[in-house]
DNA sequence: TTTTCCCACGACGGT
DNA sequence: CGTGGGAAAA
């Protein structure tokens, strides 16, 4: 008996085609991270493959581990030298090795968001340019955009330049990625790119990898953008033996460049390539399922596929609406209180929602019930403001060439350089092409900081001192000597509030850390330090949760794909809140399609139980909303739903004459009505085809089309600025121009 | 010139 | 509700 008889029949067709382009199509659950390992496994063992030829991608470093975790126990020696890693953690790594090919130094330093913004203001502010025009918010995702499809500044200005806008736009954007490479630095879409372009501008190197790398998978392949099928095709370009796995309905990153074609047109780029599809579903009860199947096929377009599975039945899909978010967050965590006296362990409980602002209340709640909890991607720990301050210290004592945090600590804790110095300082150091570390170096010479002279030469003499310290120190101890001569700590222990203490909690863990990579690593000294935990930057989620540990989840859905829980609540299931706001506003249908491919990840999520909920009024913006539940309830068949009623005295809309398992909640309030908050219908619409009409995000456009679809309009309109558009009349709100 | 405080504004998701 | 930017206060 080998392994691989347990597996089914495609998945072992799938482990055994070795050779050659094959793509697998693999629904949720249907066990495909087990026929990838096993794949692996086979590569090794039966197929007798290196595995330092091994190359398998994922998209988050949470499926990453997992993977690596499955692979170690199946395959005996020699799996740590299979790369498994995500698409930006590879990139970074092989660029750590080559990148000065292409001009930059290799102690890069990548920007997180945050950084990204922070350059991205400078950028706008040295241009001039008018920031109510441009906001940098929505430059960044404009250049971003760009980044993804592989398009330079100079593509994009070829290609889109026929507007002022867009000149600017590429104006900004050259300038940014000029700003980037002085300050030796990545932003996140900049490690895909720039490891494309080390590729086609150093063949020999390519080729390198193009060997190294026989054998390639690529997970979650709906969610890849452009960069990264080019990246791949690149790669796997010699050996053509290349697998991809992926799901159409379980397309969720649209927003950040995911080609969906990547996956649709597989078999097009690929003629010869295999396809399987895997349609077992192993995880969910038969309730379950056929919830998350009533809903996606709402969507159009997809490819068809039918799920099944030889599970039970299972209990229903419950729902409850609440009165208030308050009350929604009481009633998930006495659920959860009573499973876990039913024995239910916590770790077999998460609670799911579409946005990082709900978890807020329901740690509230949590926390007074003393159960055990984590957030997944609160914070992560490297996003955080002392521990970026903290390694921002000391990536400048080992490199003064990134700006950006030379700038961050330079008044951190205040020292009386402020705002007007440092923008003299910086101004200096364009005019003389030096960094901005530079330019405090050489004070002396600018007569505009004269008053700031005293402190400027304080904290030169003070970075002087730590390197100097550096060189016959240990990072740890170093730490400790920038903590003592900042006062850094001192202060924090000074202020003595919640807020500060808990920041010194994470300064500890810092210490933790170096230790730990001081202890692991041969010759541990800064430099490598600080690349590995640039990778931390790339390091979302549950780094640092104990697999014993014994705790209710809290994370986003985006967070939740690929993972699976005995039982899952999921919360907000509310018009407004999911499908969100913006999707609905939008009137782009597809918006509300990929909301839905959501939803569909987060049902799919359970393995026994599923607890939906939503609240009648919520606080939103900071004011009251009232919101309708999702159409996503609607569009689960009534036959597998189980709508709990709250406290009612008042007539229930969808009956349900099955007997009750789990009373969860004791919400009180009123009672709740589901056809209470039908959508009106839009009536008369007060303009016609060919009539122009404006909208509030998408401006004045000219009426196409206007067709009759079940209560409302649809609506096809051809906008001057952003093209054509179908939504529904009565959430576009369009309003008639006369001209 | 720096720091503090207040008001306006803006919202999804994550490598 | 939280953040960020701008004006008043030190």
């Amino acid at each position: 008996m080998s392994i691989y008889d347990t597996l089914n029949k495609e998945q072992r067709e799938a482990v055994f085609c070795t050779e050659g382009p094959l793509l697998m199509l693999a629904g949720a659950g249907s066990g495909k991270t087990r026929s990838l390992t096993h794949r692996i496994a086979y590569l090794i063992e039966e197929k007798g493959i290196a595995p330092w030829n091994i190359l398998a991608i994922t998209f988050t470093n949470k499926a990453a581990q997992e993977m690596r975790e499955r692979v170690d126990s199946l395959v005996g020696y020699g799996s740590e030298d299979i790369w498994i890693s995500t698409f930006h953690a590879t990139c970074s790594r092989i660029l750590r090795r080559h990148i000065d090919l292409l001009g930059y130094d290799r102690n890069f330093t990548i920007y997180d968001a945050s950084d990204q913004k922070s350059l991205m203001k400078e950028v706008l502010k040295e241009m001039k340019i008018d920031t109510k025009q441009f906001p940098e918010r929505s430059v960044m995702s404009e250049i971003s955009s760009a980044k993804n499809e592989y398009k330079s500044p100079l593509d994009y200005r070829n290609e889109y330049g026929s507007n002022y806008r867009n000149q600017r736009i590429a104006d900004i954007y050259e300038c940014y990625q000029k700003r980037l490479k002085e300050n030796n630095a990545l932003d996140f879409d900049d490690l895909l790119v720039k490891m494309v372009d080390l590729f086609q501008a150093n063949p020999e190197v390519l080729e390198h990898y193009q060997d190294r790398f026989r054998y390639i998978m690529v997970d979650e392949y709906q969610d890849t953008n452009t960069v990264q099928f080019l990246l791949v095709s690149l790669l796997a370009k010699k050996y053509c033996n290349l697998c991809v796995v992926g799901d159409d309905d379980q397309s969720i990153y649209k927003f950040r460049g995911a080609n969906i074609y990547n996956i649709l047109n597989f078999e097009k780029v690929f003629p010869d390539a295999q396809v399987i599809r895997l349609e077992q579903n192993y995880r969910s009860t038969q309730n379950i399922l056929n919830a998350a199947n009533g809903v996606i096929a709402n969507n159009k377009g997809r490819k068809e596929k039918k799920l099944w599975t030889e599970n039970q039945k299972g209990e229903l899909v419950h729902f409850k609406q609440y009165d208030t978010e308050y009350e929604e967050a009481e009633g998930v965590v006495s659920t959860i209180n009573f499973l876990s006296m039913r024995g239910v362990e916590y770790k077999d409980m998460a609670i799911l929602y579409r946005t990082n602002a709900q978890s807020r209340i329901f740690e509230e709640k949590l926390k007074q019930r003393n159960i055990p909890y984590a957030i997944v991607r609160g914070i992560s720990f490297y996003d955080r403001k002392e521990i970026k301050d903290l390694m921002s210290y000391l990536k400048v004592v080992d490199s003064g060439m990134d700006d950006l945090s030379v700038k961050r600590i330079i008044n951190v804790p205040k020292r009386g350089i402020g705002q007007t110095t440092i923008n003299r300082l910086q101004e200096f150091a364009i005019m003389n092409q030096m960094s901005f570390l530079d330019a405090v170096f050489n004070a002396d010479e600018i007569p505009e900081v004269a008053r700031a002279l005293a402190k400027l030469h304080k904290f030169a003499d003070m970075i002087e001192n730590f390197r100097n310290y550096s060189m016959e120190h240990e990072i740890s101890e170093l730490l400790e000597h920038i903590l003592d001569v900042t006062q850094y700590r001192a202060e924090l222990e000074a202020e003595g509030t919640d807020e500060s203490i808990s920041r010194l909690e994470d300064i500890e863990e810092l210490f933790n850390d170096i230790a730990y990579y001081e202890e692991e690593e041969e010759n541990p000294n800064l430099r490598d330090f600080l690349a590995e935990k640039d990778m931390y930057t790339l390091n979302a989620g549950i780094d640092n949760l104990e697999e014993e540990d014994n705790k209710v989840l809290l994370m986003t859905l985006h967070n939740a794909k690929g993972l699976e829980f005995n039982n899952v609540f999921l919360g907000g299931m509310e018009e407004g809140v999911f499908p969100g706001y913006g999707a609905m506003m939008s009137g782009d249908e597809s918006e509300i399609e990929e909301e839905r491919r959501l939803c569909y990840v987060g049902i799919t999520r359970a393995k026994e139980r599923l607890f939906l909920s939503s609240a009648k009024r919520r606080m939103l913006r900071g004011q009251t909303q009232y919101n309708r539940h999702s159409r996503f309830i609607d569009e689960i068949p009534s036959a597998y739903l189980d709508i709990k009623k709250n406290n009612s005295t008042h007539q229930e809309v969808k009956k349900t004459d099955r007997p009750v398992k789990y009373q969860y909640g004791a919400g009180a309030g009123k009672p709740y009505n589901l056809s209470d908050f039908k959508i009106k219908p839009a009536g008369e619409l007060n303009y016609q085809v060919g009539d122009r009409v404006k909208h509030i995000k998408f401006g004045v456009g000219t009426v196409q089309e206007i067709t009759k679809g079940g209560r409302d309009y649809e609506v096809s309109v051809d906008f001057d600025r952003v093209g054509r558009k179908k939504m529904f009349a009565s959430f576009a709100k369009l309003k008639k121009v006369t001209i």
